[in-house]
DNA sequence: AGCACGCCGACT
DNA sequence: GTCGGCGTGCTC
């Protein structure tokens, strides 16, 4: 990982002609090389752009992240390509944005060049970043802040201890939905941007962060940059560079622009901080929240983050007070906490209970609106035979397949492969088999049925499939065509829309089953957020928690909003199963056409890993993954786990190098530190 | 990750 | 006799 110190040059720099002057260059590969090249000395300004380099038998883009004119030991006997051409006018990293890769890389354990390359927007898989050029805007009167808000932003905006040694300054706005969190950040933001310093904004990746991103694309004009899903990839490259050249001094986007390059950091927010899709789900698997701690840490920048849910590693930095909570107990807007009551779905006909039914009744009787939560798409997603025990699941997966009513096909959530319902069971012929389980189509179809005057509209993957479609289902029911919206994780997320009166979750135990032990915490986060979008606007909000285990500690929990409560005990559970955020996990997963050869893999990698595992730090598995095969690829897994990461860090490093040594081909292995989903 | 080199089976 | 499988190794 050492890489010859070299200093970084701004501009042409003075140097006789005929000097050599060598490039380092990494690749979007899973490499930990850095690579050298020649150019001519006027190429030594060049440090942070990118250069078409010959590689091999290929040409490929390469990101300079070092300049010098004395030749790198380590190279000294090999012959040395010239670069072919710099490809970037201006550098687009600075020698900011390089250390945190090559932080990146260390923590993450992938290359230097793959972490780069998922800093910048076009680097990597499209999707993630989009600029909404936002016409220049009055900004929007800033409303008169709460006692709890003001006493906030004061704290946040007192100057940091200079005596303190510990880390960066890191605040928590906890509050309930509709206190008001997002003004605090606003104001936060604003006095940050006052001082001359610049500002990211951090949301959840999902299309319904329209409204918070517009609310800042109004209140700061053409100094911000809105970032969304859905635009141009030519518009991505051109924003980051618009940053980069300081044009922008505060960004909003998803967890990729916790990298976005701006100058002279002085505040990072991270919105609904409990959200699963601040962390890469692709190499390298960061979460948006720790890049963001360590660039806050590293540029003294301060860190605002907010969610009435706090992820359970938020919590437990609060508790010891390494993270600076601040409450918001109150609902602004007139509104107030709904009224949430947990129902037992035992005993009932449909998937509907009477209260339930009761309320959608009063509430369309009201005029107001009704969301139902579903955190299953398709109609019935279990197939079983009571007769002989067959199920019914995906021949390319070991997943149940799901009944989708509308296509009339059994369907795979994981890789796509359909096929036709069984009219009986395929194994004895017994016409008992069928399916059970409720998703989201069903309950659209027993919604219609008992309410066929109500203007209903779904909201899921695949009533969404068409692109704006969503969107514009959200727009209606904004203004008021939807009676009545159900949906799946889409209709809970961000959404405020002042008619909604009644929220009701079908089945809150979807969740709990998952083999995770993260599974309390998100079941649980849920609940309170769905519940959150009834009655923002008045006091009349209500939410029906449907549920089969209506004492589980954790429904009742969620139905009382008793975070801290919640928190108590699953912390304490946490501990008791030396789980994270008590201990730090390393996970391996490899994969293989062929279950023999993942399992001679992994076997292979344990062997290697067992002996290296330091005091305090064990090894779990290899097992086979939970899902153990997807889209026909076998699957086995390793975890690492230790009380601190440091050490298991080094297992997995010397662990993983010696694994490349002499490996099999054939196996792909992924690696996931701080790994959030065990599928 | 590609892409080549290299060494063993059934095809024009 | 060759086309082609994919195992192994390297890329400044």
């Amino acid at each position: 990982m050492t890489k010859a110190e070299k200093k970084s040059r701004e501009g042409d720099p003075v140097i006789p002609a005929g000097v050599p002057a060598y490039l380092d260059l990494v690749f979007d590969l899973p490499l930990n090389q850095v690579f050298t090249y020649h150019i001519d000395p006027k190429g030594l300004g060049a440090k942070g752009k990118r250069a078409m380099a010959p590689f091999g038998k290929r040409e490929l883009l390469g990101y300079i992240i070092g300049a010098g004119d004395a030749l790198p030991k380590g190279v000294a006997g090999k012959t040395l390509k010239a670069v072919r051409r710099v490809v970037d006018r201006d550098p687009l990293f600075d020698d900011e944005n390089i250390a945190l890769a090559e932080w990146m890389a260390a923590y993450y354990l992938c290359g230097t060049g793959e972490a780069l390359a998922a800093m910048i927007p076009s680097g990597r898989r499209p999707g993630e970043y989009a600029s909404l050029e936002e016409e220049e805007e009055i900004a929007a009167e800033a409303p008169v802040l709460s006692g709890e808000q003001e006493r906030a932003l004061t704290a946040i905006g007192a100057p940091a201890n200079k005596g303190d040694r510990s880390g960066p300054a890191m605040f928590y706005l906890y509050g309930i939905t509709g206190s008001g969190k997002t003004e605090v950040f606003l104001r936060a933001a604003e006095a940050v941007l006052n001082e001359g310093k610049s500002v990211i904004y951090l949301v959840p990746e999902i299309s319904l962060t329209h409204q918070t991103a517009e609310t800042i694309a109004k209140r700061f004009g053409s100094a911000a940059a809105t970032i969304h899903s859905g635009l141009s990839p030519g518009a991505r490259l051109s924003e980051w560079v618009r940053i980069r050249n300081g044009e922008v001094r505060i960004v909003a986007g998803p967890r990729s622009a916790a990298f976005a390059p701006l100058r002279n950091l002085g505040l990072i927010i991270i919105d609904e901080e409990h959200d699963g899709s601040y962390k890469s789900s692709n190499t390298p698997r960061y979460h948006a929240r720790q890049v963001a701690m360590r660039r806050c840490s590293l540029t003294g920048a301060k860190l605002v983050m907010g969610s009435a849910t706090p992820s359970a590693e938020a919590w437990k930095l609060m508790g010891d007070g390494i993270i600076h909570r601040l409450d918001l107990t109150r609902r602004l807007s007139g509104g107030s906490p709904p009224e949430i009551l947990p129902v037992s779905l035992e005993g009932s006909e449909g998937c509907l209970t009477r209260e339930l039914k009761e309320e959608i009744r009063l509430t369309a009787r009201m005029s107001r609106q009704t969301i139902l939560f579903l955190n299953r798409r398709g109609f019935a997603y279990y197939y079983h035979c009571p007769a002989c025990g067959f199920e019914l699941t995906c021949r390319r997966c070991s997943v149940s397949l799901t009944y989708h009513k509308s296509r009339g096909r059994a369907v795979c959530h994981y890789c796509g492969y359909s096929t036709s319902p069984p009219a009986h069971c395929p194994e004895c012929g017994s016409l008992e088999a069928g399916f059970t389980g409720i998703g989201t189509e069903m309950i659209e179809e027993e919604v219609r049925r008992t309410f066929p005057d109500l203007r209903i509209r779904r909201a899921d993957a695949d009533s969404t499939a068409r692109k704006g479609s969503l969107r514009e289902t959200l727009e209606a029911f904004k203004a008021g065509e939807i009676d009545l919206l159900l949906g799946t994780q889409m209709v809970a997320k961000g959404l405020n829309f002042p008619g909604v009166r009644l929220v009701g979750v079908v089945l809150a135990d979807t969740g709990l089953q998952i083999p995770d032990f993260r599974a309390a915490e998100r079941t649980f986060s849920l609940i309170v957020q769905v519940a959150g979008r009834a009655g923002r606007y008045f006091p009349d909000g209500k939410v029906i928690v449907q549920t089969l285990r209506p004492r589980d500690p954790i429904i009742l929990r969620a139905c009382s909003l008793d975070v801290a409560g919640f928190f108590a005990a699953e912390l304490a559970q946490r501990k008791l199963l030396n789980f994270p955020p008590y201990t730090r996990l390393i996970r391996f997963t490899f994969r293989s056409r062929e279950a023999d050869r993942a399992e001679a893999a992994a076997g292979h990698m344990a062997d290697i890993a067992g002996p290296l595992l330091p005091e305090g730090t064990e090894m779990l598995g290899p097992v086979e993954c939970p899902i153990g095969i997807i889209a026909g690829n076998h699957r086995r897994q390793i975890i690492l786990r230790g009380s601190s990461m440091g050490p298991i860090h080094g297992t997995a490093r010397s662990a993983l190098a010696r694994y490349e040594q002499d490996r099999d081909a054939k196996v792909y292995l992924e690696v996931d530190v701080d790994p959030v989903s065990f599928l």
